[in-house]
RNA sequence: CGGGGCGUAGCCUAGUGGCUAAGGCGCCUGCUUUGGGAGCAGGAGAUCGGAGGUUCAAGUCCUCUCGCCCCGACCA
């Protein structure tokens, strides 16, 4: 490619509102430009990025004996009725009618749309394992996009489902999607970390994440460096000492005059926080029958040394979502805010976490301001639901090995979710086992975000002066800068590259050498061979990498080759960082 | 959905009631220049996000509206 036909530009200022340097780079390499909230197009150089590595997914996916399809954006809103998601998923998923009243959506993933393909497919036990996927174009409304293409409205997914005739062979296509994805991204050369997470929207009971840890990440990931246990901090558990007593006192109502906080309650009292509990409000949303729509208040205790974990409460509570409660709702219910507690309370769903539930003797709000009760104890002054809610914290001990965990933040890049059968008895996906026994098809689906992938590798792969990306996914290989005015050497090595099957882009420009090495770095291809009348004399040219400082002299004659070496030994160094992880 | 900020040429910005809206980068033409974002000369490009209002006069003030960014809520 000649730089002096690129379709876009490159940009001496970043545009307002690049706040990471990794989009900052991104924009003003000419990979990408913004159209909208959350909805960007992919130029030339950032769609051969992008388009390298969903061949390395498509290659790796081939692998697993998935076979590439491609299913519509568009679906009829039944199938997502038949799994109820139509009425369980907020705005995010985005509804409209065609022009004679059907209710449509816009697919946000294709649990339903794959199910509804293999239930007309899928008839019998020899037609498994089976694996599907394919790259597409996802939609999802998400109140704030942000970060670039970290969070994005349209995105492209590879997502891929498995079809088995029982659990067992489930665990195996989910095993092998789990180290397949490790490879992956070793491929692409980031850096992840998988954690066990919260299946969400998806349902399901075992998922993992693939996390990319950096700052800017949005998820909160527990690490134990000693054991190596990690989990998203929505479902991470850790172990919790308890303070069981002997002897349960009487309960009995003080006056505790502006203590609406566990710091003012327990010094008021002069007990640690431990010897409290917590209320938390939320108010969550459930569906009836007749899928309509309720809400329901949520009360989750734990004990005042913890803090609530809103994924966990809202899973516990088995509600489609959460929100902060109003006060009047919390009066509502028979409680006070600022002093409440689940005792006394009506019309609430009450979650109390084993903090709680297994400690003696707690201090809790007695539902009138300025007044708390002292040695509560759950099961006997209060009833609820007891469930681990409470939230992992920086140095909270690791619940398989006992040593302290710590606390990082991570960009999520891909997941894997066993589904098991709820997609598939919803909308009958059934077969005939080897007994004639007709069975619902245990499901899996694994999702990558191609766009956030190049993002997370743009954080990782940059310096000052621009982008670094990896070989494997670099838009070309090469960089072939000219500073020769006239001759046709630059010509005739830029055809001698691309004849040997190597991807050049070629700065055939009229610019000064400082514009060109410039925009060289700002791209940062991995190789960038510069021609110059200074070496040419020699009948060499210069040879850098983008990721070093040293340059090298190579004679015209023996630049192909070298380049061709140069390249194997960039591809190999990233297969060498490659580590074969398996479940 | 709550709080905050910002919309002036492809990009960055100035202009805070008064003459024909200013500058830098980029772009076009010509000449010069060519190993680190060149120089000179000439030129094109803006219904100042949109609508309404106040005023003798609005990019500037007011109202509404649309869009974008940030924080929170939310989210695979």
């Amino acid at each position: 490619m000649r730089m002096s036909k690129v379709f876009s530009r490159t940009l001496r200022q970043a545009p307002a509102g690049a706040d990471s340097k990794g989009y900052e780079y991104l924009l003003r390499a000419g990979f990408i430009k913004q159209l909208g909230a959350g909805i960007f197009t992919s130029l030339p150089f950032g769609f051969r990025s992008l388009k390298k590595i969903e061949d390395i997914i498509r290659e790796e996916m081939n692998a697993l004996g998935g076979q590439e399809m491609s299913m519509p954006v568009v679906n009829p809103a039944d199938i997502w009725k038949e799994t109820g998601r139509f009425y369980t998923i907020d705005k995010e998923l985005s509804r409209f009618k065609d022009r004679v009243g059907r209710d449509m959506v816009l697919a946000m993933t294709h649990e339903e749309a794959v199910t509804a393909i293999a239930a007309q497919e899928i008839d019998s036990y020899k037609q498994m394992p089976s694996m599907v996927y394919h790259i597409q174009t996802k939609w999802r409304d998400d109140p704030r996009p942000r970060a670039g293409l970290i969070r994005v409205r349209e995105f492209t997914m590879k997502d891929s489902y498995t079809f088995d005739q029982d659990h067992e062979g489930l665990e195996k296509q989910y095993a092998a999607h789990y180290s397949s994805y490790f490879k992956i991204f070793g491929r692409c050369g980031l850096p992840v970390t998988a954690v066990g997470s919260d299946s969400g929207m998806m349902g399901g009971k075992v998922a993992h994440e693939y996390m990319y840890l950096s700052p800017i990440g949005e998820d909160s990931i527990v690490i134990c460096d000693h054991c190596g246990y990690t989990a998203n901090r929505q479902v991470a558990k850790f172990a919790k000492d308890y303070y069981p007593e002997d002897e349960l006192k009487a309960m009995e109502e003080v006056e505790t005059p502006g203590t609406a906080t566990i710091e003012d309650l327990a010094a008021f009292l002069d007990i640690p926080k431990r010897k409290t509990a917590k209320a938390v409000f939320m108010m969550g949303t459930y569906t009836n029958e007749d899928n309509e729509e309720y809400e329901k208040l949520v009360v989750g205790i734990v004990r005042g040394d913890l803090d609530a974990e809103e994924a966990k409460l809202q899973n516990t509570a088995e509600a489609n979502s959460l929100r902060t409660a109003q006060e009047e709702e919390i009066r509502a219910c028979g409680m006070e805010p600022g002093y409440g507690s689940p005792i006394g309370s009506r019309n609430c769903v009450v979650i109390v976490d084993d903090s709680a539930a297994k400690s003696a003797n707690l201090a809790a709000g007695a539902n009138k301001p300025g007044y708390h009760y002292i040695n509560t104890n759950f099961e006997r002054d209060y009833g609820g639901i007891a469930a681990d809610i409470a939230s992992a914290y920086e140095g909270a001990a690791c619940p398989e090995c006992g040593k302290p965990m710590h606390l990082s933040r991570g960009i999520e890049v891909g997941n894997i979710f066993q589904l098991g059968t709820r997609y598939s008895e919803s909308l009958n996906c059934y077969f005939q086992d080897i007994n004639g026994k007709r069975k619902p098809v245990v499901m899996g689906s694994y999702g990558i975000g191609v766009g956030r992938l190049l993002a997370c590798l743009t954080e990782e792969y940059h310096d000052d002066k621009g982008l670094m990306l990896p070989i494997s996914v670099a838009p070309y290989q090469v960089h072939l800068v000219s500073l020769i005015k006239k001759g046709e050497e630059p010509e005739e090595l830029y055809k001698a590259l691309t004849d040997a099957g190597i991807e050049v882009l070629y700065d055939d420009r009229k610019d000064s050498p400082g514009v060109k090495f410039t925009d060289a770095e700002l791209i940062g291809l991995p190789i960038q061979i510069t021609m110059g009348k200074r070496t040419l004399e020699k009948g060499a040219v210069e040879v850098k990498l983008r990721k070093e400082e040293e340059k090298e002299l190579v004679p015209l004659g023996e630049i192909v080759p070298y380049i061709q070496k140069s390249i194997a030994k960039l591809e190999q160094e990233i297969k060498d960082s490659i580590t074969e992880e398996t479940l």
